[in-house]
DNA sequence: GATGAATGAGAATTCATTCAT
DNA sequence: TATGAATGAATTCTCATTCAT
């Protein structure tokens, strides 16, 4: 379960027992959220099923969120603010397209390894439906990705190309590479970036030879 | 609005007046489901909506689906169904990868456009949630996809690699491309064909130059 | 299952094809809402049920009934119209209070084994509820007991007794008996018959011996 | 009306406003129940007539029950668990037959005599439909009866009879006495018991002289 | 007469949200 | 602030019945 940030707190203020708390009974809500989400998706959770997940009284959610948007958008903030500012600063140190590649898709398969069940909750598999819900803060993400190809390209480090789709493709194998990933037994999340990489770097005559035994059978 | 499959009926047999309409009231529903989906978002919507969009009783319905997971499923089935044969075909005549990558996107995206409303029901954007269902049928597709790398594979067109990463990075890119393009002003499937065809066969380095203003500017 | 006492053509009237189906379907309809009353219990029964167990169309059963009421009602009369003639005829013929009892239980268990899935239909046990429907012919029929005491009494065959109990006496005693009667292994008509006339006719100190393991256990 | 046997809340606790309430809210709906129970019928009573009569909106219901089958069941468990203790109390007690059978129909009636809208509530009478629900508690009921009469056949008090078929009789009985006695115009509970008991004690020749104008006349 | 789809009233139930305690 | 019962609008879904074919 992953820990969520916390808001901190306005500095001087003494963290009593009463902030105490509100910050606990955020944090339950919030994995909570995260499980039933994870369990459920999104479109079949309600509200009262977060509650119900939780020790706490109806009542007490709407004291911390609006509605189950407002808790997911939280989760996801939250997600994406773990993960951008570090996919960011790893690309601006990029001094080579191999290097902004490979960072990115590296460090994103080992944040979705590491948490898993929030990842989940984004992006959900059961058999036949697929939500993945978009905030404000990840579509900030995707467009930094752009702009940081933006960089690279008035850098020089990249030559010209539409960064609109660069930044799609990009996106959209991270996305769907890294559900394959979890559904494999080993969690190999750096033969997933080489692959990746090696796709973005010189396409498919320069994909890695496969490990035996990669594909899981199923769809 | 796309026209969906209608079953067949047995050859020689006069379409009687019941037999039309029941047909007639099928696309009806899921004509208004197509609409209120692509208008609402899939988690949004209800039933009621979309009986709503009919001029039908609410029970009328009923009697030919299920629930709004049911219709979701007939458009995307129906979806499915009608690129399916296309993809599965020209690729298995592909004499090289360039062919059996390059036909892949102009096929998808070219469906895409000519279907635009239909693919936004399945795969919307609102600003914050996208749905995604995987129906046996669309499933299937994927499926097939790997099994048409295994057997380029295995012909010797393709060289060994992760058939289930190949497939999902081309899934991933197909999709989030057609995406990025629909926001467009300028439909051009040749263009978005050619970016990720390029992308595939020898990446980064070997995509074309843009052409200019392509990005819409948005997240 | 019970065959239906068929409305009688009017004389005169040859049973064409027409005839026959339209009993047919009556006969249809009847036999099958039986088995559903005795399966769901009739306030769980609904018209599509009956239908639904039946190969006619549902605009059929209009032509034949108005409602569930209506089949129900059917059934009882049917069921009341082929025990109460007998019940009648026995018990005028009685000479005794003996005869009169003895032979009033004789008839009703011996017609309660014959005709189980009906009268199942009429008394359903399921663990927790019990419906029992009394249509005009069954209440004719308690009537019918009534003036049947009432005249034993006027002959001098019975004393001077509260006939109104006596009928429900005799009606309590020998549904709750009948019910415990099905329940058992053995479907032992005459010793049932033989402990409700023994406890009319001397009361508990009359009883017979039991046979062995007569109770089934349960409730 | 009868009063509901409220569920005792710890001893020593304040019962604040709100534990009143919901016990106040339970009672209302409890007797709403029994009251639309006994005018339409359990089966053609809905949780919406139960909740129209009730002066509590829909969602109330159910904060409290889980559908009409469960109110039945609670008003059920609600008569068993008032009559029985009394009935098995009084039975152990009896050193003869006479005392046994007298006593528990004595009880019986006048329990329903006092609770006679809770009694027609379980055992309605229109002129068609007749539901009881045998609940656990009911069950347990006649298994008390049963094992009862065991016990008093073991003590010698009884002579060795069919227990299963003695307890039916018991039942049946009273039941259906009960029924007719609510219908005469005076609620003579002394007079049904001394029959019953009387008719179990010697049979139909030892039953008294009835008083005149006992029945009501119709079925 | 038989058929079976359409109808729409209405039943059961859930849910987000409020608010007195 | 936490609680959790009350609320009643909204939703899902069923059903008896009709009626064009």
């Amino acid at each position: 379960m992953p820990e969520f940030i916390e808001p901190v707190p306005r500095p001087g203020a003494q963290a009593g027992k009463r902030e105490l708390t509100k910050l606990q009974n955020r944090q339950t809500i919030l994995e909570a959220a995260c499980r039933v989400f994870a369990e459920f998706g999104y479109g079949a959770t309600t509200v009262r099923d977060i509650i119900r997940a939780t020790p706490l009284a109806s009542g007490t959610f709407y004291n911390y969120f609006k509605s189950k948007e407002d808790v997911f958008q939280a989760i996801q903030d939250d997600s994406a603010l773990r993960i951008r500012p570090r996919l960011h600063e790893e690309r601006v140190k990029a001094q080579s397209i191999e290097e902004f590649i490979s960072v990115t898709f590296r460090t994103f398969f080992e944040y979705v390894a590491s948490d898993e069940s929030n990842f989940r909750a984004i992006r959900r598999n059961t058999d036949t439906l697929r939500v993945r819900m978009d905030t404000p803060e990840i579509i900030a993400g995707f467009q930094e990705l752009r702009e940081d190809i933006e960089a690279a390209i008035a850098k020089g480090v990249f030559p010209m190309v539409d960064a609109d789709y660069l930044m799609a493709a990009i996106v959209g194998v991270a996305f769907e590479i890294a559900e394959r990933m979890l559904r494999r037994d080993d969690l190999d999340t750096r033969a997933a970036a080489q692959f990746a990489t090696a796709l973005f770097m010189g396409g498919i005559g320069a994909l890695p030879q496969p490990a035996t035994g990669q594909g899981c059978g199923d769809s």
